[in-house]
RNA sequence: GGUCGCAUGGCCGAGUGGCUAGGCAGAGGUCUGCAAAACCUCGUACGGCGGUUCGAAUCCGUCUGCGACCUCCA
């Protein structure tokens, strides 16, 4: 590793030099799905951004373990407080099966989704179902530490006796403990098990009906949302580790209260890096699953609409990989907007840097190349593009060098630029390098190239019609290899007529 | 109301105290039987108003607008 990464710490608000715990190896927990509902596109782009931070630290030569967890249990709908219900619980018994159904199903679903992404799976992807013990634990040694109280066989976080004793409640999400103490008259209204309003429930004692439930000293119940993460991360990457990361949204509450729970179980804090993808938006709001009561439809879309262009939300379907592009254009810190016309031109985007990859493959070194000018400008674009992702991640301007690149390399085909003025070692580097970007860090697949059988069957075919069309052009046959041309284009075949013969492609 | 963040050329989207981000669209050109594709060239933008500075789109203040969180979401 001969550059230091750099990466914006949503705890202190800075960016600050990486420092791995233990040299080399970095622990790295995502807070993943609740599996109650089909993933939605913003959690996948949540997801594609930390599979590059995923495979951009492994790149930089470090070990990573990346632990990404399955909430299947906990998560609340509507307030912590008694009268919620259990997400998972919920969609089971509407759907009138077991809730390991619904868990199993949605998984699935997810894991389908993440692999049609290319997202690399994670080292570690433990269940919250399968951690009751440790959160159990958790809960007890919370109570113990005098952090936590008992109501009818719930038990809950008591953040107030937190805030006094401990500065880090709400440090994350800026909160400060006036303003808990504030909120206090409006919500003591509403009739509570909870001593105070910002207090959350970290075991829930379980009402006859619920599907979902465990013995506990406390209850028969179930563990609350966020005590998961806080178990689990523990369980794997130690009381703490290096970088904890989730959507951001997942700041207030869910972070804030594990950073409380940790704090209170251990008094150590968990993660040393806080990083925080931000929102999809649509049409510039936020992307959500929720159905505005005024219009009655969602502003969201699903990858599956997104792929097949069934949405009133665009004019045509979009493959994966033009969607992880398109992701790869923005900063992970920053909002980005789906609009159609901005998917039309990540599709473009995507087929430009692409086919630069091939013809850059094709490219032969020169024996007579030598370093020049041009030679190290290619070098210098390819080490700005590292810089760029030591740089907090910024993919969109390492991007931005390979299409600076891919100007170059386009010259060098055409004859403007001649290969006599690069080294066939930076010719080397410049086709690893950008192979490596695009297909290891960036994790994008070529589409393109994916077509027919892998018998060659179809590239025999191919190249026996674009053959008889070549000669009908040679006669100028005009009617004939026009009828080729448009009969494979309805086929969704396009030929592409260049200088040195003609190439087709599967749209 | 509280907390945080953002406002960049037609669209998306980076960035920095003084040097062209990039992609798409658009204009011109090369190529072509025509077309498509491909390639080349081009645009000098940074919400309003103050301030700091030799110099600010970049720093500070302020106003306006937008968004996120505070209630379920990645």
């Amino acid at each position: 590793m001969t550059n230091t990464i750099h990466l914006h710490n949503s705890l202190t608000r800075k960016k600050e030099a990486f420092t791995p715990i233990n040299e080399g190896r970095v622990g790295m927990y995502v807070c993943g799905p609740t599996v109650y509902s089909d993933v939605h596109l913003g959690n996948c782009r949540t997801f594609v951004n930390f599979d590059i931070i995923y495979r951009y630290l492994m790149y930089s030569g470090y070990k990573v373990r990346y632990v990404r967890n399955i909430t299947d249990v906990g998560h609340l709908e509507g307030d912590t407080d008694i009268g919620a219900e259990d997400k998972i619980s919920k969609k089971a018994r509407l759907e009138q099966i077991e809730p390991m159904e619904v868990v199993q199903h949605y998984t699935g679903g997810f894991h389908d989704m993440m692999r049609i992404f290319n997202t690399l799976s994670p080292s570690i992807e433990p269940r919250a179902t399968g951690h009751i013990i440790e959160q159990i634990e958790m809960v007890q040694q919370i109570l113990d530490n005098g952090l936590a109280y008992v109501k009818n066989g719930s038990v809950y976080f008591d953040t107030l006796k937190f805030a006094k004793t401990n500065d880090s409640y709400g440090k994350l999400s800026g909160r400060i403990i006036d303003d808990l103490l504030s909120e206090t008259r409006d919500d003591l209204k509403n009739q509570s098990e909870k001593n105070h309003p910002s207090d959350f429930a970290i075991w829930i004692k379980a009402d006859p009906s619920h599907l979902m439930r465990w013995d506990s000293p406390w209850s028969v119940g179930f563990p609350g949302w966020h005590l998961e993460c806080s178990a689990m991360s523990t369980k794997y990457l130690g009381k703490t580790f290096d970088i904890h990361g989730g959507g951001n949204d997942l700041k207030f509450p869910h972070h804030e209260n594990e950073i409380a729970q940790n704090e209170g179980a251990c008094g150590c804090s968990p993660a040393n890096y806080w990083l925080h993808a931000n929102m999809l938006l649509m049409n510039g709001k936020k992307m959500s699953k929720s159905i505005d009561p005024e219009t009655g439809v969602s502003n969201s879309i699903t990858p599956n609409e997104l792929f097949t262009g069934d949405s009133p939300h665009i004019s045509k379907g979009f493959s994966p990989m033009v969607i992880r592009f398109f992701m790869c254009q923005s900063h992970y810190r920053s909002t980005l907007d789906l609009t159609d016309e901005a998917l039309l031109a990540a599709e473009k985007g995507y087929r430009r840097l692409m086919e630069g990859f091939k013809t850059l493959q094709a490219l032969e070194a020169s024996a007579k190349g030598a370093a020049s000018d041009l030679d190290k400008e290619l070098n210098s674009l390819m080490d700005a593009a590292f810089t760029d992702m030591n740089d907090d991640f910024n993919s969109p301007k390492a991007l931005a060098r390979l299409f600076e690149l891919v100007t170059k390399i386009n010259g060098l085909k055409e004859g403007h630029l001649s290969l006599n003025d690069v080294t066939p070692d930076t010719l080397t580097r410049l086709k690893q390098v950008f192979h490596d970007f695009i297909f290891e860090i960036f994790g994008l697949t070529n589409e393109t190239s994916a077509v027919g059988g892998d018998d060659g069957a179809m590239d025999g075919l191919m190249q026996l019609i674009i053959d008889i069309r070549q000669s009908s052009r040679k006669n100028k046959d005009w009617a004939t290899s026009d009828k080729i041309r448009d009969t494979l284009k309805e086929l969704k075949i396009v030929l592409k007529d260049g200088k040195d013969g003609t190439s087709w492609v599967k749209e």
